[in-house]
RNA sequence: GCCAGAGUAGCUCAGGGGUAGAGCACCGCUUUCGUAAAGCGGCGGUCACGGGUUCAAAUCCCGUCUCUGGCUCCA
């Protein structure tokens, strides 16, 4: 399975994407927040587009001599981009703000100029600004040129914007952070400074913002790691590695007891293939070739090369190639939880989010063509079992051929309709991705979007006709000629480590019971009761769940103790309790006590266990 | 890999040329408790690492490593 990427999607990185935001305004713009921000007088984008440029006007008031490069509206914020005489620290940014407030005061109108080209470069030379004589160099002939103006300042830019400053709240925007970021995002160019700001129609909505952004710290997963005792890292030990600590490898467990039930009941067959692989092998797949900085150094063995495998395929492949196959044997369903390793460089590195050893969950099926789209058919259903499960909702894309691939347009054709009938099968509306497919074959993507809003790169299910060429695999067909099977990668999950650091945060450490490590917390309320709360403890235990019983200290202690480390079910016993044979339970969320049967809550545990209740 | 910032006890952080600090956690004793922090005592650090300046460096300077925020990248 080839990366099976997992990732917060970010502000747009690239500069032509932020470019195209700034050309195509949406209606809305995109907003994935849990609030509804207040309507202004135009578009949030307009305001934060107009805010980026009061903060370049800041800029180079307090920094003359500073080159302006671009500045456009992104999710929830903006951002500008400056070549500077001196770095700018977090220090800079209250000044700059203070600077921003000033310019509000005083600069009226935003108006727009249109100029003729001539007249437009004449303008931009004059301002002395090299970055933007390239931009302007770059608006295609005959697409009108305009300027923006507020007060002392103007910028070659496409708009729109605030009417006037006055639309612009002084507290309902704020200057977050500053960074690197390489001009046109070419790391081959000029390291550029970025300031990041975010920006609203109020300070109600700002202070929503600061709040929600509090909150994705706090569901931080490497924080709640460290906390929880979930995972960690050890950079000595190797950059990149995560070591699962005992509660989160129950977790994980959990996870892959599931999958595998889950497929098994769908045809699927365990494979395990070796971790290391001679060269050879990865230049028959091709990824030498095209990947080489991505898989680690090659080590001697008996003198010749070899590498610890990045991805499983070839591993899948060279099962199936071990003997022949008829077509009555078909599909071949493969189903490994692959530990791959991938050189990442070291400044992408996070948390379990982004490593450079991680175990997908990966399957490739080899059929038919004819049978292709009955297979990706079942792929999609239980990719949509496995996301519903976690409550995470979702779009599918489809994302089709780019334009440097392999295959006849037949062959593209024919995977385009199978992923386009299956999606329709199960009436699965499929939103576009042009030209975003792999060179080897088209792909359904899914995105899915957490408990706060977030998107993230979530499974994906891609049709390949490069490795079935590279590897020569065949069946043998009804009509006795050799045929080349269509292979599909898919991978849920994706990998365990994001999936899992993504469900931390989901989940925000607390895990449905299905999941937790440690779902019951056992209080009795002094000595006298420590004998029945053990029992408790005990069933509990039997019944398949962990547990703790905490007897040490004062009991609003063992209560907070429980609380902090998200034990959903606190179960207290005090005298009234251990006479009636029942128990007094406390849940997480839960204002009311409730009072039951030990078999009772036993049973109630069951069902959320069974349910997969993401509730408690 | 690139730009910037930061590395002091397990965690969160203070200190800032003259013998290393706090809270929490952990250990021990006291406390026996009705739903989010009882009291006292103790253990714990080569102040990331290497070099330099200085009578003296955790503190100033240089280099390295790692982490953090971005950028690039993630088949």
């Amino acid at each position: 399975m080839p990366a099976g990427s997992r990732r917060p999607i970010q502000a747009p990185g690239r500069l032509e994407s932020a470019l195209r935001a700034a050309q195509v305004w949406p209606a809305e713009p995109p907003m994935s927040l849990p609030f509804e921000p207040q309507n202004g007088p135009v578009t949030l984008g307009a305001l934060r587009h107009s805010v980026s440029h009061v903060m370049a006007d800041a800029v180079l008031r307090l920094s003359p001599e500073g080159k302006v490069a671009i500045g456009p509206p992104i999710e929830n914020g903006f951002y500008y981009d400056f070549e500077l005489p001196r770095p700018l620290t977090e220090e800079d940014l209250p000044r700059i703000e203070e600077e921003m407030r000033k310019i509000l005061g005083e600069a009226g109108e935003f108006t727009c100029l249109t100029l003729d080209r001539a007249a437009a470069e004449e303008r931009v030379r004059a301002s002395g600004q090299p970055y933007k004589e390239e931009l302007l160099a770059d608006i295609p002939e005959g697409e009108a040129i305009t300027f923006y103006e507020h007060g002392t300042w103007g910028d070659l830019c496409e708009g729109p914007h605030v009417e006037t400053a006055k639309q612009i709240p002084g507290d309902g925007f704020r200057l977050t952070s500053v960074a690197g970021a390489y001009w046109r995002g070419d790391s081959d160019r000029t390291m550029l400074q970025r300031i990041y700001g975010t920006a609203w129609w109020s300070k109600k909505d700002l202070k929503k913002y600061l709040a929600y952004l509090e909150e994705v710290q706090a569901r931080d997963h490497r924080k709640l790691g460290r906390e929880l005792d979930l995972f960690s890292l050890h950079p000595d030990f190797g950059a990149g590695l995560v070591f699962w600590h005992p509660k989160l490898g129950h977790v994980r467990r959990q996870l892959e007891e599931w999958w595998w039930q889950l497929h098994y009941a769908r045809g699927y067959w365990p494979v395990y293939t070796p971790h290391v692989a001679g060269e050879p092998v990865f230049e028959q797949s091709g990824h030498l070739q095209n990947y080489a900085e991505m898989i680690w150094a090659p080590m001697d063995v008996d003198g010749r090369p070899h590498r610890v495998k990045p991805m499983n395929c070839p591993g899948h492949v060279t099962i199936f190639n071990s003997r022949r196959h008829s077509y009555r044997d078909l599909p071949k369903r493969y189903a490994e939880l692959g530990t791959v390793y991938r050189y990442e460089p070291s400044g992408t590195l996070h948390g379990m989010l982004r490593v450079r050893g991680f175990t997908q969950d990966d399957a490739h099926i080899f059929c038919t063509p004819g049978q292709l789209e009955a297979e990706i058919v079942g792929v999609l259903e239980l990719t949509d079992l496995i996301l519903r499960t976690f409550g995470y909702e979702y779009t599918a894309y489809l994302a089709t051929r780019p334009e440097k691939s392999l295959g006849d347009d037949a062959v593209w054709e024919h995977a385009m309709d199978a992923l386009k009938a299956a999606a329709a099968r199960i009436e699965l509306p499929l939103a576009d991705d042009p030209g975003g497919g792999v060179f080897y074959g088209p792909k359904i993507d899914y995105k899915i979007k957490d408990a706060l809003g977030r998107e993230w790169q979530g499974p994906t299910v891609q049709v390949d006709f490069n490795l079935p060429e590279r590897f020569d695999i065949q069946f043998n067909d009804a009509d006795n000629t050799l045929k080349r099977p269509v292979m599909v990668h898919r991978a849920i999950y994706g990998s365990m480590e994001r999936f899992v650091g993504g469900l931390i945060e989901h989940f925000a450490g607390w895990f449905p019971v299905w999941l937790s490590p440690c779902p019951v917390s056992v209080l009795p309320i002094t000595e006298e009761q420590e004998e029945a709360a053990a029992g408790v403890l005990a069933k509990v235990l039997a019944a398949g769940f962990h547990g703790v019983l905490k007897t040490d200290g004062p009991l609003r202690k063992r209560v907070r103790e429980s609380e902090v480390e998200k034990i959903p079910y606190m179960v207290v016993l005090g005298g009234r309790e251990v006479d009636e044979g029942r128990v007094n339970l406390r849940v997480h969320g839960v204002k009311e006590q409730r009072s039951m049967g030990v078999d009772e809550f036993l049973g109630f545990l069951r069902d959320k266990r069974d349910s997969k209740a993401l509730n408690f």
